[in-house]
DNA sequence: TTGTATGCGTTATCAG
DNA sequence: CTGATAACGCATACAA
C-alpha cells in the first residue's frame, strides 16, 4: 500500500548498501574524484555495483545541491526557417567551451509569440533570438538573459546585427544602377529587425526623391509570396526591383516573375537577406545581404558567460555584407 | 568571508518570514492551492511580498520533490532542414495536452553524431529522430524513450514512416512511364530512413530487370549536389530520371540540368523527398515523396505519455504519399 | 486557518 | 582512507 511495488529509481544510497560503502563514498567514486583518497579496490566495486544496479544520476538533485544545471536555453521565433541553425551552432561552441550545453525552445505562433510558457525546468540562463519585445519579458524568471537581435535595453546585454546597414547597402547597389522604382517586400512577422529594415528603407528613399518606393507586407510562405507579387508585378507601373526580407520570400519572387516570363536580373532584380544555402543556387544566383548569424550566437553566449560571471556586456552590433551574385542588373529602359 | 556578501537568491523561506507566515503557507499560495484552506488576506499578503522580493521558484528543488519535470526532449540530427520543425510541432501540441514541454537538441556533425553528450538537466523522457542507432543507445540515460524513424528495436517504442513504400511509389511512377536509367541520388548522412530507401530502391530496381540503376552518395549541400551531377549528368548514358533523398538535394539537380540545358520534366525527370515547402515553387514543381512529419511527432509524443503511464506502444509505421507535380515526364526518346 | 516536520537525492565538509 | 552529517529549496501529510 506505501508504494512498496512501485518501480523505483535506483539512488547513490542504494549503490551504497550493495557495495557496502557509505554513501559518500559513492558520490566521490562516481564524480571521478576518487583518486589519492579512496582505495582502488573499493572504487571499483563501487562503479560495477553501480553499473549493475543501472544506477543513474538524478539531475534535479545534482543541480539542486550544486545550484547551477550547466544548461541554457535558446528561444527562437520558429524553427522553420534554417538562419537559427547558424545561430546555434554559434552558441553551441563556445557554450561547450564554458562547460554550458543549449537545448533550444521555438517560441512559434501557436504559441502566440509573447506567451512565454515559464520553463519548468532548471535552466543557468536564457538567450532570446529576435523575439518581439513582448516575448522577452515574460521569459526572464529570474534568470541571466542576453537578447540577440533585437531592440537593445539598458541593462541587460544584446547582441545585434547592423541589418539596417544592410539594407542601405542593398538600396545603395540598386540606386547606383539607376533603378528608381524599388519595393520593400517586408516580413509579416514582427521583430525588431525587420522594423528596423523598414525604418532604413523608408528613410533612405526619402532622400533620394527621385525614387519611387512602395512595400508590401507577407508571411514567409513562398506560395503566398508568389501569388501576392503576381499582382504587384502585373502592374504598369511596376518596381524594377525588389528588396525582400528574407531569401524564402525571394524564391517567391523569382516564381512570380518565371510565371509572368519576366527575366531576374533583367526585367527585375531582386535582393535578399540571410544568404541560405539555395541563394547561390538558384538561377539567377541571388544577390543577398548576408548576416553573421554564427557570430551572433558564438557572441551571445560569450555574453552570456560574462554575465554568469557578473560583467554586463555593452551592446554589440554586428556588421553584414551585401553578397553580390546575378539578380540584380541594370534598370531596364523598356517597361 | 562565508559567502554572506554574495547575491543570494530569494526562497520561499524567505518570502514567508517577510510575509510572517510559515513557508508552506507561502507554497500553498503560491500554487494556487489556497482556497480554502487560508485566509484571502494573507494570501494576498503573501503573493505581494513575493511580488516585491522577486521570489522565483527553484525549478530544481520543485521537480526534485516532484519526482518531475515536465519537460521532454527531442533530438534530431540537424536544425539546417525545416523537416524537424515540423515533427517538433507535432510533438509539442499533445505534449502540451499531457503537460508536458518539449525542448529540441540538435545532435549534430559537430558532436559526432553518436557521441550524445547526455543531457545535465532533469527530463522527464527523450524522443529521438532520425538518429544513428549507436547515438540512440548513448542517450538513454535510463529516460523514458522514444525512437522516431529508426529501425523498430524490441523493447522500444518507436514510430516509423513507411518510407521504403515511398521509395517503390517513386519508383513505380517512373517505370510506369517508361524511364530505364533511373539514379538514386542518396544521402551521405548515415539513418535508417535512408538505408531504407536504399534497400528498397536496389531491390525493386533488380526486380525490373531492363532497368539500369545506378547512385550516387552526396551531402545535403545544393552546391555539392550540382557539381557533381553536372558530372554525371554530362556522361552519355546519363540517367533520365533522379530520385533524391531530399527536395534540397533535388535543388542541385536543377542546377545542374539548368547548367547544362536540360529541361526538368522533359529531358530529365526528378523526384524528391519531404515535400517542403519550396517543392510547389520551383519551376517546374517538384514532384515528391510527402512524410508525415508531423504526425510523426505527434505519435512519438502520445507513445512517450502512454509509456510514462506504463504501456509500452507496439512499433507503429506511417504511410507516405506521392505528390504528384511537373518534375517528372515520359522519358525522352532523343538521349 | 495555519504551522511543524519530513524527505526528495545530491555534494561537500569534517571527524574519525 | 572512509563514514556521518548537514544543507540545497520545495511540497505535503499531519498536528494544532
Amino acid at each position: 500500500m506505501n508504494g512498496n511495488d512501485r518501480a523505483r529509481t535506483i539512488t547513490a544510497t542504494d549503490v551504497a548498501r550493495v557495495a557496502d560503502v557509505s554513501q559518500s563514498t559513492v558520490s566521490l567514486v562516481l564524480n571521478g574524484k576518487w583518486q589519492g583518497r579512496i582505495r582502488e579496490e573499493t572504487a571499483r566495486r563501487v562503479m560495477t555495483t553501480a553499473d549493475d544496479l543501472g544506477y543513474r544520476i538524478n539531475q534535479s538533485a545534482r543541480s539542486l545541491r550544486l545550484g547551477s544545471t550547466g544548461t541554457v536555453l535558446l528561444v527562437v521565433p520558429t524553427l522553420v526557417n534554417p538562419v537559427f541553425a547558424t545561430v546555434h551552432a554559434g552558441a553551441a561552441r563556445v557554450g561547450a567551451q564554458n562547460g554550458l550545453g543549449v537545448v533550444v525552445f521555438p517560441l512559434g505562433a501557436e504559441d502566440g509569440f509573447g506567451l512565454f510558457p515559464a520553463p519548468r525546468h532548471a535552466l543557468d540562463g536564457v538567450i532570446a533570438c529576435s523575439l518581439a519585445a513582448e516575448a522577452v519579458s515574460n521569459l526572464r524568471a529570474g534568470l541571466p538573459l542576453v537578447v540577440l537581435d533585437d531592440a537593445p535595453t539598458p541593462g541587460t546585454p544584446t547582441v545585434t546585427m547592423d541589418t539596417g546597414g544592410g539594407m542601405a547597402n542593398a538600396l545603395a547597389h540598386l540606386t547606383a544602377l539607376g533603378h528608381q522604382r524599388i519595393m520593400h517586400l517586408r516580413a509579416e512577422r514582427l521583430a525588431w529587425t525587420f522594423t528596423r529594415r523598414a525604418e532604413v528603407f523608408d528613410q533612405c528613399t526619402l532622400s533620394h526623391p527621385y525614387v519611387i518606393a512602395n512595400h508590401l507586407s507577407c508571411s514567409f510562405m513562398p506560395a503566398e509570396v508568389r501569388d501576392r507579387m503576381v499582382q504587384v508585378l502585373s502592374a504598369s507601373n511596376r518596381p524594377t526591383a525588389v528588396i525582400c526580407d528574407d531569401d524564402n520570400m525571394a524564391m517567391g519572387v523569382y516564381a512570380a516573375a518565371s510565371a509572368l516570363n519576366l527575366i531576374i536580373g533583367e526585367d527585375l532584380s531582386v535582393i535578399g537577406f540571410n544568404d541560405l544555402p539555395a541563394a547561390a543556387l538558384v538561377s539567377p544566383p541571388l544577390t543577398t545581404v548576408r548576416l553573421p548569424l554564427g557570430e551572433l550566437g558564438s557572441r551571445g553566449m560569450q555574453a552570456l558567460v560574462d554575465l554568469r560571471n557578473g560583467a554586463v556586456n555593452e551592446p554589440a552590433s554586428l556588421l553584414t555584407e551585401l553578397i553580390i551574385r546575378k539578380s540584380v542588373g541594370l534598370v531596364s529602359t523598356g517597361t
